[in-house]
DNA sequence: CCCCCCATGTAACATGTTACATGATTGA
DNA sequence: TCAATCATGTAACATGTTACATGGGGGG
């Protein structure tokens, strides 16, 4: 919608944008939010940081606010503008792909975070369940592979690897459930 | 050893090296070999793959013999080196470290696929105590920062994002504790 | 005849890492 | 004074993706 020749945004760029709308801040405050999980999957360069700020500033995503305070060097401010917010919402409902939920799970735990202030439950429990309904998808697909094809690999290894690909998912699965549960449950926040 | 001058090898490029040093392949077939698993995590493109196995046959861990067959194009083959194998060899027996594990999770589960026909069973258990040391170390770390810090992050969906890691790295501890003992115990392969 | 599979590769482009540059303030 | 932290950024370099080029063979 925003701009249909521009390529899309990477990951880093939504979720950069995400923690903008979240709350203004700055790249220096962006760079250590990486920083603080113990064991933080990725820990951005400032050569990526900055870089991608200015990307999405010039796609009109976000603009800029120089903060002053006494005695500091000056703060520059980040901001969603209204494409921003648009852009990040659009990004948040996106379902869940069964065939790539391997690769992006981080991401989308990423987005399960982001949805609890930019969005109302009814879209963390449609988030949630299309993840629920991804993860069953892929682990019968791995278990169904593993009792077919997967039998013929040769050796070992292959199969057991195949096999930890299955419980970390179905733990994920569990997770999942678990969590919908509560927060179904749960009174509102 | 190898080099020191030069950089460290990529992950990608340690695990096509080890696909080389498994059998010798052409590098339409290692393409495939990413694309058969479901929902393989990582599919190489012809312009990563291609430059990739040149930069190892510049290092001299790979070399290549071009095998002709009747009435098809010629295929060209990739071998190990002396060298190539001393530094697969290398990589295969690097003990996990565990405040990478998060990110390293499916590379281990490749070198462990490796293992079996590189290495012999007791550098195949001690991976897996190494693993398994890391991911003790892991997922109590993930607890103690669940039980103290995690405590004051904002709103409900952070601490249960924290879950989620917690759960997904129990299940694979699970999975490499299991999996240790089935190996100690079996006959050898 | 056309399309798909085999099989290897290049060119343009975007992005990332590493290392460095800059400059102010706080605390030992 | 020296180091660390705050704070933003650039330059060189390596690597990846997308799209295209090339060329032979088999099947409908």
């Amino acid at each position: 919608m925003i701009n249909v020749t521009e390529r899309a945004l990477t990951d880093f760029e939504q979720v950069l944008l995400g923690m903008v709308v979240s709350q203004p801040r700055s790249g220096y405050e962006l760079k250590k939010l990486f920083t603080v999980t113990p064991a933080a999957a990725y820990r951005p360069s400032s050569g990526a940081l900055y870089p991608a700020l200015r990307r999405l500033e010039r796609r009109g995503l976000l603009r800029v606010e120089t903060a002053t305070s006494a005695g500091r060097r000056n703060r520059r401010v980040w901001h969603p503008t209204k494409d921003g917010l648009t852009e990040h919402l659009s990004w948040l409902r996106q379902p869940v792909q069964p065939d790539r939920i391997a690769h992006e799970l981080p991401l989308h735990l990423m987005r399960f975070v982001l949805l609890e202030e930019a969005a109302p439950r009814e879209d963390v429990l449609a988030f949630l369940a299309s993840l629920i309904g991804g993860l069953e998808q892929f682990v019968k697909g791995m278990e169904a592979y593993a009792d077919g094809t997967g039998r013929q690999l040769p050796g070992r290894h292959p199969l057991l690897a195949l096999r930890h690909g299955i419980v970390m998912h179905q733990a994920s699965l569990d997770w999942a459930r678990a969590t919908a549960a509560e927060l179904a449950a749960a009174p509102p926040g």
